[in-house]
DNA sequence: CACGTCACCTGCGTGC
DNA sequence: TGCACGCAGGTGACGT
């Protein structure tokens, strides 16, 4: 899926930037849903959604995660884009006044006061919406949040200790630790110069604060590139053009020069320097 | 507990 | 040009 930086620069586009409040589903009101794809609602019935959700207003949009959580009246809409998601807001007449056209793989629509419609994109249909009274009925499996500053390297150290499992594997399951998808998992491996399938209770104090940093710098510097666009999903952000390893087969490492290697880690493509980060 | 396999889907690039 | 194949940013359910 999109990872915690591209998720992170969807809810900043729903929330509006403070020159553009206008494009923003802040304060605005739901008039209507239409569900493209019933197998879109994890947890609803078209029907009860469209009821349920209709006439709600948007308190407030976040995210946790990979998910996007946005908060209405009385209920939340939690949205996880898996592999292939994306969301478009939209207006949904054009400049000469014609409803502009749904796209292929459209799969659900909120209608929103003042014209502006959020369309939810979904090519592999691996994406999910949940409506729930409480957020946390879903969220609450997740592990820390990455940039959250509660987690500091000597806790994030006793979280390791507490597992024996390769890095990369227990760095991507969400219940270790939320956001971490292929591509930063790999990005912040590299960083902290660890080999993927190294144990994580084998790594000294150090070690860990380093992957912590790794990990949160990758992160932010994916967020304030507007996250990555790989392969024809194109979400407007241009990370892809700074990733050091992840796609890199056989290009030169920027540290030493030596050929990025492919391998498989987890069932999950995977690429390192194998130079940089030894076993 | 850690790990492997499979399933869910469509689209794209590659090689024949 | 057509076609088969492998691959893809994710996750959860199983089985070992």
């Amino acid at each position: 899926m999109p990872e915690l930086p591209e998720v992170e620069t969807i809810a900043r586009t729903l929330i509006g930037v403070p020159d553009n409040v206008s494009f923003s589903i802040i304060d605005r009101e739901i008039q209507d849903a239409l569900v493209l794809w019933e197998g879109t609602l994890a947890n609803q019935l078209p029907g009860d959604f469209t009821v349920r959700v209709k006439h709600q207003s948007v308190q407030s949009v976040w995210r946790r995660g990979k998910f996007l959580v946005i908060a209405l009246s009385k209920d939340a809409i939690l949205i996880h884009l898996r592999m292939s998601g994306d969301l478009r807001l939209e207006r949904i007449l054009d400049e000469a006044g014609t409803e502009m056209p749904m796209q292929k793989h459209d799969r659900l629509v909120l209608f929103f006061a003042s014209g502006i419609r959020l369309v939810f994109n979904n090519p592999r249909k691996f994406g999910r919406v949940w409506l729930v009274s409480n957020p946390d009925e879903i969220l609450g499996d997740l592990g820390p949040e990455p940039l959250d500053k509660a987690l500091d390297a000597e806790c994030f150290h006793g979280m390791l200790q507490q597992h024996k499992r390769q890095l990369k594997p227990l760095l991507m399951d969400q219940h270790f630790i939320a956001g971490l998808g292929n591509i930063y998992t790999d990005e912040a491996l590299y960083r902290a110069k660890l080999h993927p399938i190294k144990r994580s209770n084998t790594l000294t104090k150090e070690e860990s604060a380093c992957l912590l940093d790794s990990i949160c710098s990758v992160l932010k510097e994916g967020i304030r590139s507007n996250g990555a666009s790989i392969d024809w999903v194109y979400r407007g952000g241009d990370f892809q053009n700074h990733l050091n390893v992840y796609g890199r087969t056989g290009e030169p490492c920027p540290v030493c020069g030596t050929q990025i290697e492919r391998m498989i880690v987890g069932q999950r493509s995977t690429h390192i320097c194998p130079h940089c980060q030894q076993l």
